[in-house]
DNA sequence: TTTTGTGAAGTTTTTCACAGCG
DNA sequence: CGCTGTGAAAAACTTCACAAAA
């Protein structure tokens, strides 16, 4: 079956409330109180719920840990995902020290810049590459992903050059731009600007 | 009329393209290529656009200058928006200096830490203040909106602090948690690990 | 002829409402 | 009795298809 994106969005926030509702030692939880503490209907959060097969008790809730497990095993990849990050700016800097990544599913392995004072050395531990060789190095690191940082004229230029690697499957683009891509490699893009405009845009609408 | 969030965002990327276009000397485009070039279909474009009357020529497409000035009016603030910024840690510094915010449309006035190192100095020219006094400087600065960038843990303390400022409209919420608000404040997130995780769930789909 | 603007159709997503089960 | 799971209804969003305009 097809899980529709808002969806998938939606079990991650599950997940990780759930991570803190058993830490804080709660044992069972309601799809009413979930939505309460996520800004959802709890007719919402049954429905993606129910999609994974029955995991709730009726006239109880749900068993928190074992909620938690049952979405750990949805999200869980089949292996550790390898991540090259290519532009190491402020951004690209500031996702390198970034808390809330989970290190235990994915693990950023190399770097890629076109600045030859970060080429050739490590930053935060990683080896950095020139952006002329990522299609090699990519290849033999076996990076499934790649997170894409870097100014939006560059972009596309990047994103020509690494698209080319066999083995890459995702590029999570902070680009404030639209990248084109052959259509077996999946993007997803995190637009900062868009997300300000969109904001300052219904703000507008309720003065 | 109520213009969907997914509209807008798509506005910001039209906006965004024309401005390319017209740098570039483009004079005319259809919308047909302007779906080519934002991977979307070509209907998608012409009904977005025609919420807001009819500003394109049959047979001839739209006027690329026209149509940017348009989106302009449409995007642009009543005022330039003032905001502030909580929480100056890696991802906070690195938004301080994010080249594609639009200088014009809004300015970072305030910066807010708990570090005291930070607080009572200038970060990239802009104040710093203790958090503890945000609700005081918010309204005497008359910000519109908080860009959050603090930590989860501590995000809702951050919040409570500073939904209680009168003149407050808007949280751009970078932190990796959900935030409880008064009903009147609009919030919109910015999720990068929620956004990585959508990306690596459907890339383990296509394995 | 070309390309817009737009009702209508189609599709997806959310919400309702209640049967079913603990 | 209370809360889940889920068809059915409603709402939201996208795509189609074509009349109308340049």
């Amino acid at each position: 079956m097809k899980i529709a994106e808002a969806t998938v969005a939606r079990l991650v926030l599950y997940h990780r409330l759930l991570a803190k509702l058993h830490a804080e030692g709660q044992k069972v939880v309601s799809s009413q109180e979930m939505g309460k503490l996520l800004s959802l209907k709890a007719s919402q959060v049954r429905k993606d719920l129910s999609y994974f097969g029955e995991i709730g008790k009726r006239g109880v809730g749900y068993h928190v840990a074992k909620l938690y497990e049952h979405l750990d095993d949805i999200l869980s990849p089949p292996q550790k995902w390898r991540m090259g990050l290519v532009g190491v700016g402020h951004l690209g800097s500031a996702l390198l020290g970034y808390k809330a990544f989970d290190t235990k599913k994915y693990g950023i392995e190399i770097l890629f810049d076109n600045d030859l004072e970060k080429v050739g050395n490590e930053i935060f531990g990683i080896p950095c590459y020139h952006i002329d060789h990522a299609c090699r190095i990519i290849n033999e690191n076996n990076i499934d992903v790649i997170i894409l940082t870097v100014p939006s004229n560059a972009a596309q230029d990047c994103v020509d050059s690494i698209v080319k690697c066999n083995g890459l499957k995702g590029i999570l683009n902070f680009s404030p731009t639209s990248i084109i891509v052959p259509e077996d490699i999946l993007v997803y893009n995190v637009d900062i600007s868009v997300e300000l405009e969109k904001l300052l845009f219904y703000v507008k609408q309720i003065m």
